[in-house]
RNA sequence: GGCCCGUUGGUCAAGCGGUUAAGACACCGCCCUUUCACGGCGGUAACGGGGGUUCGAUUCCCCCACGGGUCACCA
């Protein structure tokens, strides 16, 4: 078979040399040691938290090394491309804290590698198409998919692996005529890749997460250029990541099984492999077994599950660099306010297996990562998500900015920082009785005498002044505990409960439960400094009526 | 079914031949405390099973079991 003349026939157009190729993207001009990797996510418009994890790994390889990061578009599947899907890609990680020093752009490329949407490098891989086919290591496929379905329907029968290899490659070596006489028909065709490949070869490799592995020999012939000339992923990946000098490829284990064929084009087309780091999934609990997360079963993958709950992004990194670096966590109590990025990260870390995704630990970790921010910021964020999810809120939070971010303060700073709520949808209900139209009185009072009850109130109305010191206005609540019967020192009321009717903090409760309409509530003397004077009294005489 | 990866408490995980097998989250108890939140102290709880190698295996090897992934002209 002349490969020459096969490769002159199927790629007519294609008149630059791979060595073209090469001079026209030169070897980058980095230190050593410096990391090259990319994100190379296809544009369905679902950002979700495996991007992320990917991402965030990458982005802290590079960055950390000195080294680039860029973004390449994965558009190659055209029926799954959303529109717009860019934009929002680059959006959300830019909000996670990632930014890409090269690659696509929302309205175009930045770099000389491009371009960087597949589907506009078609050019570029027919030029390694034709170089395959030239060499026998590409032919040409006209199977339609009724004939592959049988293929594996046969094999199905006798049970042998699956898969367009050996005995079932049906055109690997087809004539030169049955070739030239399927185009002259206009018969769609793929070109697939002739492995040399068989199973009874194991070929060692070295990830560098997953460490040694031994995986099997790729025999299958997998389609490199499908019928409409754009690549599979495999071909593209080959091709992007060898012309644009990527060093380091992140991403998840489900690639695995495929990697050997990888290697396989890489030595093909006479090219060094990159460096992997295969990534174990996420997984989550689904009844009694642990599976993955999937984008169509699991709303808790995507990124905007947690913009709409209302995780600060901060929190949500975090928690994924908990997940990534086991040491993170104590680097982070080591440096409370430290910047992320100076915290060291490593691939070496990083666990082979897959994690169950923790919402308890997220939890957690947002509950401290608010703690921390000053009030200031509290309400900016708080108040940007309501904007979106909660208007009714917004507005309230936006009528009188000083009062909401007085509130925000209190319990805040210091060394024990209050820590009420993990997301911004808590945050209504955690403030809602600071404001008369969220105000309702929901909680029981303590059980004593109406009568009791009362009194505490009504006296309270009279002896509450605004301006008093903390002390002088929790002596006055003792005062009045003392009046009614209560003891004014609980330790004192413990030693002999039944000498009185209850303690300081039971009059306490009563005042809190008719002033704040809950049982529980931030310390009042600051509650009660923060609705002020008119408020305290109103909600007091309403509650004595 | 074939191939591959994985397996330390409920979860995330330290460990890398000799340890009372860390720590965090969750849970429980106590303390602090006018409620709540925070904080402090303590507690329950783990090396999947079987063979080797070794003076000694959670650590190394093999088998099994279980879990997960993958077998497209999707990535």
């Amino acid at each position: 078979m002349d490969f020459n003349y096969l490769a002159e026939l199927l790629f007519p157009d294609v008149t630059e040399t791979p060595d073209d190729m090469e001079a026209k993207f030169p070897r980058r001009d980095l230190p050593e040691g410096a990391i090259v990797s990319r994100m190379a996510p296809s544009p369905t418009g679902f950002v979700h938290l495996g991007n992320l994890v990917q991402g965030l790994t990458s982005e802290r390889l590079t960055h950390q090394s000195g080294g680039v990061l860029f973004l390449r578009v994965e558009d190659t599947d055209a029926k799954r491309e959303v529109p717009g899907a860019v934009e929002i890609l680059i959006n959300s990680l830019k909000h996670y804290n990632i930014t890409f020093d090269e690659g696509a752009t929302i309205d175009g490329d930045n770099g000389i590698y491009g371009p960087y949407r597949q589907r506009q490098r078609k050019d570029i891989y027919h030029v390694f198409a034709k170089k395959l086919v030239s060499e026998g290591k590409a032919y040409p496929c006209f199977c339609t998919e009724e004939e592959l379905a049988a293929i594996h329907e046969a094999q199905e029968a006798e049970k042998t692996n699956f898969g367009y290899y050996g005995k079932w490659a049906k055109y690997r070596d087809a004539s030169i005529e049955t070739i030239e006489e399927n185009l002259k028909k206009g018969m769609p065709w793929v070109l697939r890749f002739h492995s040399e490949g068989s199973i009874e070869n194991k070929i060692k490799f070295t990830d560098l997460i997953k460490g040694n592995l031994e995986l099997t020999e790729n025999d299958i012939d997998h389609v490199l250029l499908k019928s409409d000339g754009i690549p599979t992923y495999h071909f593209a990946h080959a091709v992007d990541d060898h012309l644009m000098h990527t060093t380091h490829v992140v991403r998840g284990d489900e690639w695995l099984p495929t990697l050997p064929f990888h290697l396989q084009l890489f030595f093909a087309l006479g090219w060094k492999p990159p460096k992997y780091l295969h990534i174990g999934p996420l997984m989550k609990m689904d009844g009694e077994s642990k599976r993955k997360l999937s984008k169509r079963k699991d709303p808790e993958l995507a990124l905007t599950f947690y913009q709409e709950i209302g995780y600060p992004v901060e929190a949500v990194y975090e928690y994924i660099l908990t997940v990534l670096n086991s040491n993170y966590e104590d680097w982070r109590r080591a440096n409370p306010f430290a910047d992320t990025n100076e915290f060291k990260f490593s691939y070496k870390k990083m666990n082979p297996a897959g994690s169950l995704f923790d919402e308890d630990k997220l939890r957690d970790v947002s509950k401290e990562v608010i703690s921390k921010m000053t009030a200031e910021r509290v309400y900016e964020l708080a108040l940007a998500w309501a904007k979106l999810y909660d208007v009714d809120f917004a507005e309230k939070l936006e009528a009188n900015p000083d009062f909401a971010k007085a509130i925000l303060a209190i319990g805040r700073g210091g060394k024990k920082p209050r820590k009420d709520f993990a997301v911004w949808s808590e945050l209504k209900a955690h403030m809602a009785f600071f404001y008369d139209a969220y105000f309702k009185v929901e909680a029981e009072y303590p059980d004593f005498d109406k009568a009791d009850i009362d009194g505490i109130i009504k006296d309270y109305i009279d002896i509450y002044a605004e301006n008093d010191e903390q002390t002088v206005w929790f002596d006055k609540i003792k005062a009045l505990a003392e009046k009614y019967g209560f003891c004014p020192d609980t330790k004192q009321y413990k030693a002999n409960p039944d000498a009185y009717k209850g303690h300081v903090g039971d009059v306490s409760m009563i005042l809190r439960v008719a002033v704040t309409g809950r049982q529980n509530s931030p310390d009042m003397y600051e509650v009660m400094r923060i609705l002020g004077k008119e408020k305290v009294s109103l909600r007091l005489a309403n509650a004595a009526k």
